[in-house]
This record gives structure tokens, sequence and C-alpha cells, in this order.
DNA sequence: CATGGTCAAGGATATC
DNA sequence: GATATCCTTGACCATG
């Protein structure tokens, strides 16, 4: 094992990478202590294990550029135990991908040159350079997080392995296009040596702007990191301007980072959680939701395509042909949103109704059969509830399908159509046939239609809608708040790999690889794990919770194969 | 649930008490590492969550005090499985008493202070010794004690609990003064530090010496303990004087605790309990029995004060008025020795008879029936049993005594009656006026006038004839073993409580209190009683071994009251 | 569910 | 004073 920073010998993972002792007490010292750094040249020393001891800061700079985690330094000084949940099981998954880059290079300590050499575009690196590529190849990356993806057991594997899964064929230059698309995306034509180096942070910026419903959130969660950060640049003196924003980024999660201990809550820290939580619900257009999605704005989807955030967005997706590096994860924030929107509102409704009609005594009862319920009573009960939920969502479907084709009939007629078949331009039997037949049939007995539309959509879009069910029955079961949706989201939206092995085509600009900030992406995520661990208080609900995740990215992908994209929208409408 | 060693959050039993996982972690080190710490301060550290790490001798100290079990650290480090046996049902005790002591805690959390309060004699103690204080405040130790008594069904419930029961309404002074009486207690006048340190050790070294038979097996204990010390010593570099002794006996009692697994006995292991079993019974005079007591020595008991060791420290132990805290253990020791040298010489008798007389086949039905009978098979034939054996006994003492006499009657009257009366001066009716009643009788019909004293004798001695006849025949219903006798004469010896708790009268003195190294003794206890269990193979044979002690600490106490000490031994006699 | 094991945290201390 | 080695620690996990 050789030390990632100063290729040392190693003698384990420390805070996240294979490190020696001596930068993982240089790391522990230097954040508990709050130390800052200045580089005296460049700021691009060399770091050897000669050499290390020479610039303080270049070597920190390493060590936040090759992965180690601020926030495994503890806080409260606690020696020994494991670090727990997210940062672990993301250790773990690190830690695999090391052994299995041993495994691969076993025989030959030269293969990062060998490959090097069958690159014929790359120019000669110096050493820490040649290391990062050697550690970050794309034959190796791909194959490392299909291991961990498949090897990794537990509950969070899905919410810490590669949300990417399905486009790791493709490149880069799909997700700079789909960025780019988006009104605020011009990093792409800047000076050399900073914009790969952000390119992640941006693309969180980005997204925020391009995702839906939570883009306010996102925004709102960034903002909050570019706020608490002014403030506290000042304490670095003379930060060189190469790496000013970098540092920037950096120190705001550290600062962040002290809002909450790992381990042992206290009364100030739930308090801040607390409002933390309640200002993420506020920006966060959750009611919008019920107008975003009505049907309303189904129907005006034609109408005005650059109103409609959904559609418009919808099409900039399937215009960077459905396999860009962000489809995935706004699916998955589709089914999350909709999902969580339905039962929170539902739950809301039973809750007000049973307030009305009776006093305590009902409540309770309520409240306790429900807590009582749990992954046995689940298992069990699943098969009727769910086949119950999905005749319900169907016959729901249905009802908002006709709804439109009655209210649209007399107009827009050959667009709708023009623009479904766009949409759906592969599925040999879609569902605007089945609006058709729907329609054909429309005069017939309502029983008997609503009879052959069930099957048909039971056909087509069955396990869709039974997976989207799963997701809504789970939210029901453990009754999920408002406080904890919007944190899944955070750490759903923020639960990406670093994807700079991909980049096959790269020119030079693959100098800064493996500098794209997505360290900060991975540390604001695992800031909201713990957030919600925080806020959950239990970990058994904090599992729940983080559970739901699993069902959220299978019905993403069935969401994703079956191009009905609007289902959701529509099992959420107002009907 | 709070840690009982450091007050962070619990997460179960562990080692037979409510502790956190590191507490729980370092106990297990600890044993399993044979480390021995030294307190760079007076050894009264205070054991906080924050402060736990700073002195690992008070934090092991520690969690011997609250009751941690060595001997739950498996030597085979096999995990999982339950505890079975005694180690488990002192757990049960232990747990209880957590149990008992939150209920009484329920309403206020400063019961300790509150009952300081009503101590007009205490002074004010730092926080760490309020603590203390707290968690072995007298009324709560004597009401646990007794109610794990009570509650606690099982056999080992009296081995278990505390032997001193009837002892609590004293104090302190008077085991020092018993142990001061012998010959190597000079500890009492050392520095200041040291002494209540080693009270409990001590004690044992003391009594170990004063103790009748038992002597050569308790101080052949001890001797192994510091010869097992002596090599592991120069390991401790710099162990502090104040500290050397205690350490020691740690040593040695961590280092003998190798020699059995609590759970999965090995060929070897096995061996190595023989071993230590035949050491012990090799040491242990237990043929000089039949010489000490013999009549012989009874009669020349006035001739020589110091050379006749029983009644040397009987007097001892009479001048300290019968209340001090060792008589309870002396009595017992003196029951168990008397009647289990009775019993297993007469099995050794039947059995070489057995042998001397026939083929495999009588011999294999003698033990088959032997072994067939167990608890249910007593209380059927108990009645007739015991009639029998108290008869059988009676008339044994009678013969005894009127042998006794009769020898004695031309020499030493005077100083013998003398002696007697100096005895037993608080006794109405005492043996010697049944001697005289004896010698005047003398001449009649033997018939007529051994009916007469057993007349007098089954009023004046019958229950302690009857207690003591109890036990010898379960003794000889369970066919004890001399292995499994040695074994429980330690047991028995070493089944004390920490007393500091009773120390009312405290001086300054008391600031050392709860660390007297009654931990030892405990841990000697549980270590023999682990040899027990490895040598009895069957839990139902060990429980059988054990169960006696209820039967031995019936009878101590009836043979206390009734000042007839020498009963005992003249039933053991060779008449 | 109470054992033992694991291994990345923190701490102590000789070394630079 | 910083560094780096070695050791202790403890939350989590596997086990029976």
């Amino acid at each position: 094992m050789i030390c990632m920073i100063c290729e040392d010998k190693a003698t384990g993972l420390h805070y996240g990478i294979i490190t020696c002792e001596g930068c993982k007490g240089f790391f522990k010292r230097t954040v508990q202590n709050k130390r800052v750094y200045t580089c005296v040249a460049e700021g691009s020393c060399l770091i050897t294990k000669q050499q290390r001891n020479r610039c303080q800061y270049c070597r920190f700079q390493k060590c936040l550029r090759q992965g180690m985690v601020l926030a495994a330094v503890r806080e409260d000084r606690m020696p020994g135990g494991r670090n727990s949940g997210a940062v672990y099981n993301l250790y773990k998954v690190k830690y695999k991908k090391h052994k299995k880059i041993n495994a691969n290079n076993q025989n030959s300590t030269n293969g990062s040159r060998q490959q090097q050499q069958s690159q014929p575009h790359s120019i000669q690196l110096p050493a820490q350079q040649q290391q990062s590529v050697h550690q970050q190849s794309p034959h190796q990356k791909s194959s490392i997080e299909y291991a961990g993806l498949n090897t990794t057991g537990g509950i969070l594997k899905s919410a810490l392995t590669a949300p990417y899964m399905n486009s790791n064929t493709t490149n880069n230059s799909s997700i700079i296009s789909t960025t780019s698309t988006t009104s605020s995306a011009s990093i792409n034509s800047n000076h050399h040596s900073s914009k790969q180096q952000t390119t992640a942070a941006s693309l969180l910026l980005d997204t925020s702007h391009s995702l839906l419903s939570s883009t306010p959130v996102i925004a709102k969660v960034v903002q909050q990191h570019q706020q608490q950060a002014a403030p506290t640049t000042h304490e670095d003196h003379q930060v060189s301007p190469i790496h000013a924003p970098y540092s920037i980024l950096l120190n705001v999660v550290r600062g962040e980072r002290e809002n909450h201990l790992p381990h042992h809550r206290t009364a100030g820290e739930e308090e801040e959680c607390l409002k933390s939580i309640q200002e993420l619900i506020k920006v966060d257009d959750f009611n919008e939701c019920a107008n975003i999605f009505d049907v309303k704005a189904v129907e005006e989807e034609d109408e005005d395509g650059a109103s409609s955030t959904a559609d418009y967005h919808n099409s900039d997706l399937n215009r960077s042909s459905n396999t860009g590096l962000l489809t995935q994860k706004w699916h998955e924030l589709l089914v999350l949103t909709t999902c969580a929107f339905n039962v929170i509102q539902s739950i809301k409704r039973e809750e007000e109704e049973a307030m009305y009609r009776s006093t305590n005594n009902t409540m309770n009862s309520v409240i306790a059969r429900v807590d009582s319920e749990d992954e046995t009573d689940m298992a069990r009960g699943e098969d009727d509830q769910l086949k119950k939920e999905m005749k319900m969502s169907m016959l729901q479907l249905i009802q908002c399908l006709d709804r439109m084709m009655i209210e649209k009939k007399t107009k827009k007629k050959k667009r709708k159509r023009k623009k479904k078949n766009q949409h759906h331009i592969h599925s040999s039997s879609s569902i605007h046939q089945q609006q058709v037949v729907m329609r054909k049939k429309r005069k017939r007995k309502r029983k008997g239609r609503e009879a052959i539309l069930l099957r048909k959509l039971e056909n087509e879009a069955g396990p869709l809608i039974k997976s989207l069910c799963r997701v809504r029955i789970y939210f029901k079961m453990i009754r999920i708040r408002i406080e904890e949706y919007v944190l899944l989201k955070i750490i759903l939206m923020t639960d990406i790999e670093p994807q700079r092995s991909n980049s096959r085509n790269n020119n030079n600009d693959s100098e800064e690889a493996g500098d794209d900030g997505s360290e900060i992406v991975a540390e604001i995520h695992e800031k909201y794990l713990n957030l919600l661990r925080v806020y959950c208080e239990s970990s058994r609900r904090e599992k729940e919770i983080l559970n739901s995740i699993v069902y959220i990215k299978e019905s993403a992908n069935l969401l994703i194969n079956s191009k009905m994209f609007y289902v959701p929208f529509l099992l959420t409408a107002n009907i």
C-alpha cells in the first residue's frame, strides 16, 4: 500500500483515502488546529516522501484533492469507534476500489505508464499527476464502480454507489452539453487552470437550475455555502488566485462541519438542525408541485414550452438522448418529489380529518397503529396493499388521461400527438396509443372501458406503476415528514461519484483531472446525511428514510426505460 | 441506560454490569492482554465519559469495583453463545441490583446526598467519593443484597450473596481487630494511602494463617499467586510502591485465570485443571484433620495453647466477641472441613470395602445407586436418614466426650474447667456442665447414661447437630470428592463482599475506601468457581456441590450461636 | 444478546 | 514546535 499523498508506505484508510501515518497526522493536526497555510511558490509543489514537509499548503491541498474527508476529523476528539453510515460506507467503496486497483496492477507496477503510452494525445506529466492517472484510469474506474455496487450490501449502497451507472459508456461532453444548454452555464470557455477544477461544483450549481422542483432547495444549499464562505475567507491570508474558488468552497464545508457532531447530539445542535431544515422547507416549492404538476400544466405543455419548467427540461434532457450524466438523477428526484408530495399531502389530510372528527383518542390510535408498522409488517401485507394501491393509481391515471383527452379533444390534437410521438419514438405501443384506444372506446360503458384500460396499463406500465406505488406505500408506511423529505432530496441529489475518470476523450485538460470539486458535493452529501441523522434521532428512523432511496432508484430506472416520465406527474395531479 | 463506569450511554450488560462499548472494550483488552496499570495520582481519579481515558488504573479499578466479572472474558476467545451456570446467575443478581438501584433512585437523583446528610459523622467528600458513596451506600447495599437473596431463585444464591449478612450492623473496626491479632497483621499501622487499599487482600492473607485446616490451602493459593506474580512483575516498570502489593495480587489472579475456560473445555485445559486441583489437595492437610481433631489434640489443648492451632485461633476469635466479620467464615469452613472429612473418609472406606469384597459388579451398582440420588430423593428419605444420622452422631459425640473425660480425669481438671469457663462465659447451660453431669453419671449403666445424655444433647444442641448431620448427609448423598472439597473450600473462603460501605464510623481514611483489594478476593472466588465448573463437567454436578453452601452456612450460624465450636471436631474425631 | 474481532479514529512521545 | 511512529480506543459487526 502506497500513500496517495506522498507515496510513502501507507498504513490503511485514513480520512477516506489510503495514506501513510505522516499524512494522516498532518491532515488531522491541520483540521484540528484549523491551521491555514500559504505556498511561497505557485501552489503546485511536488509532494513526495522526501519533500512533503517543504510546503504545508500544497500538502494539504493534495490531501483535499485526493479526497481526504474533513468531516472525518472529529470535533469532539473522541477516539475509537467507527465512522457510521455514509462516510464509513464511502470508505468501504474507496477501499474496495483500492484493492481492485492493486489486484489489477499486481503484475506490473508500470501499468499507468503503459496506459499512457497507449494514449497518443497525452503529454508527459509530473510525478503526482502520473499517480493521479494511475489511480483513476478509465477502465479500472468503471469496473470498480460496479464491483462496489454489487458487493457492498446494506441499505445505503444505492445512495453511495454510482448513480450514473448506465452512462459509463458515454463521455463527458454530453454532460457539458447538457449543462451548457441551461442558462447559467458558461464555465466551459474559461481559463485553462480553473475550469476543470470547478466542473463538479458547477454541475451542481447548474443542475440546481435545471432540476424541477428541487431547484430552489439545491440553489439554497449552494447559496448558503457561498454566504458562509464569504466571512470565513478573510482568514485565508494570501490565498493565491489560482486556488481561491476552490479554497472558498472548501472552507465553507469545513466551516459548516462544525455545526453537527457525528456522534453525540446537544440541544443546541438539534435546534440548529431544525432551523436548517425549516429554512430548506421554506425555500422548497413543495406546495407548488400541485400547481406545476397539475393537469392544467400538462394541458398547456404544448402551448408554451418555455413557461413549463417540467416540459422544458424534459425536452432538454431528451435532446441529449436520455443518456446524459444527470438523467438518472433527474428521474430519481422526480420520483421522490412526486411520491413524497402525494404521500405527505394524504398524510396531512388524514391527520386533519382525524383531528377534525375526533378527540385525541382516535388520533393516538392511528399514530400508534402506524408506528407499530415496520418492515416485517410491510412484507406481510405488502402484496394486498400494493395491488390495491396499483389499482387505485391506475384508475386515477386513467381518469386523468380521460379528463385530459376530453378537455383537449377540441384543441391541439395534432400538436399533442406529434409531441407524444417525438417523446416516445421508440416505443411500439406507447401510452398515447392507449389514449387513442381510450378515446375510441370513450362512448362505451364506463366500466368496461376502465377494465380494458386497466389491463392495457398493467401490461405496458405495470412494473413502473408497481414500482412507483411501492415508493408511495413505503413513504406512507414510514409516514415520511416534510423535513425528512427535503433532506432526502438533497442527499439524493448530491449522491454522485466523481466522473473525471470517464474522460477518455480528454485532451490536455486532463492535467487537472481529479480536481473537479466533486469532493465538495460528496461533503455536502455527507453533511446532509448528518443533518438527517441528527433530525431522526434514532438510527432506525434514519435507515427507514434512507431505505427509500432503493425504491426511488428502482422506479427511476424503470421510468427512464419506459419513457413515461409524465406518469408520476399524473399520479400527483389534482384530479 | 447509563454506563456504570463512566456514565456514557450504555449498550447493555457487559461482563456483568451495564456498560458502554468503550468500557466493555477496555475491560476486555485489559484482561485479555493482562495489562497492569498504575495511577500517577492517588488512585482515586474520577471516571467520566470525558475523563475515562486519563487514568487506566482507576478505570479498571472502577470496573472491578462495580462488579465486572473477569471470568466473563473468555480465554478461548470464542464469541457468541449464552452465558450459562454460575457466571450467568451472577449477572442476574447484578442486573437486579442495578434495576433495584434505579427503582430506588427513581424519584430523586440526589438520594446519595440525602443519605450523606443523614450521616452526621461523614465528612464532605470530593465528587468522585460522593459518587462512590452513592453507589455503595449502606442502606442500599443491604437492601439490595437481601433483595438478591430473596428474589434470585437458584442454587447459587447463597454463594453469590453477602456472606456477612448478619453483620451488616457492625463496623469495619471489628475486622481489623480480628486480623490484627494474628501473627502477620501489621498493615493497620502503615502509611496512610495503602492501608485501606490492601485491607481485604491482607484479610485473605491473614485469615489464611488463622484458619484451621484451610490454612495450607488458602496459603498455597496466595503463595501461588505471589510466585506467579514475581516473574511477571518485572514487566511492570515503575509500579509505584503504593500500588505494588495490589498489582502483584492482580497479576496473580489474572495470570492464574489462564488455566481454565468458562465454556469450551479442551483436553489440555482439563489436564491443567486437574493439575491445579491435585496441587491443592497435596497442600491441603486434609488427612491431618484426623490428627489435629483427634481426641488427643483436644486432650492436649490446655497444655500448649500455641501448639494447637485450632484452639489458639478459636480463642482468638472468641476474644473478638464473636461479632468479628471473619467469625462466620471461620465457622463455615469449620463445618465444611469436618463434614467433608467425615464423609470423604467414610466413602473411601466404603469403596475400599466394596473393592475388597467383590468384583466390578457390586462396585458399579453402588455407584449407580448413589449417582441416581438427587435433591428429590433426599427430600423423600430425608427424615429417616437424618434421624438415624443424628442418633449416630450424638452417640459418637457422647462416646467421644466420655472417653475424653475418662482419659482426662486424672490430670488438668482445673485448668480445663477454667479454660472452658473463659470460653463460654455467657452460656447458662454449657457443654462443660454436661460434662460434669456426664462424669457424675459415668458409673451408672452405660445404656441409661447414654439415653439421658442423648436427650440432653438433643435439647441443647439438637438444631446444631441436626444441621451438621444434614451437611454430612448431603455430602454423602452427592458423594463429594476431595477435589470438589478443596475447590469448595476456597470458594467458600473467598465468598466475601466489600465491606467499605459499612464504614459509617470511618475517619479521613474513608478517602481510600473502595480500594481495599476486595476485588482480588472476588476474583479468586470467581476463578475457583470456574475451576469447579471445569472439573464438574456437568452443570448439574456443579450445582450439587455449590448447593452444599446453603447447608454449611446454616450450620455455621447455629454453631456461632451455640458456642459449641468443638462439636464438629468431636464428630470427626477418631474414636 | 453478550461475547470477540475490526480498524480507523485519537493520543503519547521520541525524533527532527 | 512540528513531525511521525506506535499505541489505545470504541462503534460497529459477526458469531453462536
